[in-house]
DNA sequence: CACAAACGTTAGTACGACAAACGTTTTGAG
DNA sequence: CTCAAAACGTTTGTCGTACTAACGTTTGTG
């Protein structure tokens, strides 16, 4: 009865808004496993490669810069240092702050997940060629750097 | 010292993944707030969509035609039961199965979320030209098909 | 000095997704 | 016909990303 009845797709199978979360859904799967297979999630990753880039910080900054919320920063700080790849100590000019750096063992763990990350990002795009990849990357940098500056718009039309 | 270093972008920026991950954000965003503001959420436009579209059938059924875990129907259909927009009863002709149906309500509801979804696709693609929507719902109808098609692929690589 | 701000931390919420276990009911194979 | 397997609904709990609220401590400033 209910056997083969499940063929017509949808109607909210083609709204941009469910293809975004879908594929969405299947890239973080993808990057999520390939994060997995070396012990870690997305948050450890951000955390490394801003370490990395801007150097050691407090957890504060830290977040800001990782876009990473004050309150998850504890957690995800906490597991960095479980493993050896970030150092949490206090800075002696501001007690209030933990300086956090990078190990040499969390540069280590950064390399295997960039490792990662580039096998995941081919296998995501697998079914585009080259000019199409860049296509959607445009096409999505547009759409996030439109929502990224107008957050809010539209809130009180014009009173 | 923290204050205006932040400006240049973190690496991940423009990985697909994360392009992907964050515009998918913002829609779910957008969408999300549409379906709040008739005080329901995606699982319960799902639901009402695919009941509209298929008609009355037991929770099992509509889980899988709807895509939702059945762990999460009955929370759902109780939310749905609660505001009077889907009505569950007991098969007389299989008493495991409860069968949900539409209310009038519920069809008053779908239409609702119908309009706010149509209204927010529109806010998620205000940067893009018609041509360029196409292109994106193309390209990413695309992957999605790929990754839905080959969900493991390359577990044992040849032996 | 007193107060406001920044910092780190804890606890809780939301949402979508999934797993494990359980009791009930139906069904199919011996 | 019986008994085991399967389907159904349900509860409980987990995960990852994200956010809010509150609290104590430390700092810097009016």
């Amino acid at each position: 009865m209910d056997d083969r009845a499940d063929e017509n797709p949808p109607s909210w199978r083609s709204l941009p808004s469910w293809l975004l979360s879908q594929t969405a859904g299947h890239a973080q799967r993808l990057v999520g496993d390939g994060f997995a297979a070396v012990g870690a999630r997305g948050y450890h990753y951000r955390l490394l490669a801003t370490l990395a880039e801007h150097g050691p910080a407090s957890q504060a900054a830290l977040g800001r810069r990782s876009g990473i919320h004050l309150s998850d920063m504890v957690a995800a700080i906490n597991e960095l240092a479980e493993r050896g790849q970030v150092q949490r100590a206090p800075d002696p000019s501001d007690r209030r702050r933990n300086i956090v750096s990078l190990t040499a063992e969390g540069r280590r763990q950064l390399r295997l997940l960039e490792k990662e990350l580039a096998v995941r990002q081919e296998e995501l795009l697998a079914p585009l060629a080259p000019g199409e990849r860049e296509q959607l990357i445009g096409l999505l940098s547009r759409l996030l750097d439109h929502h990224d500056r107008q957050p809010g718009a539209a809130e009180e039309p014009w009173r």
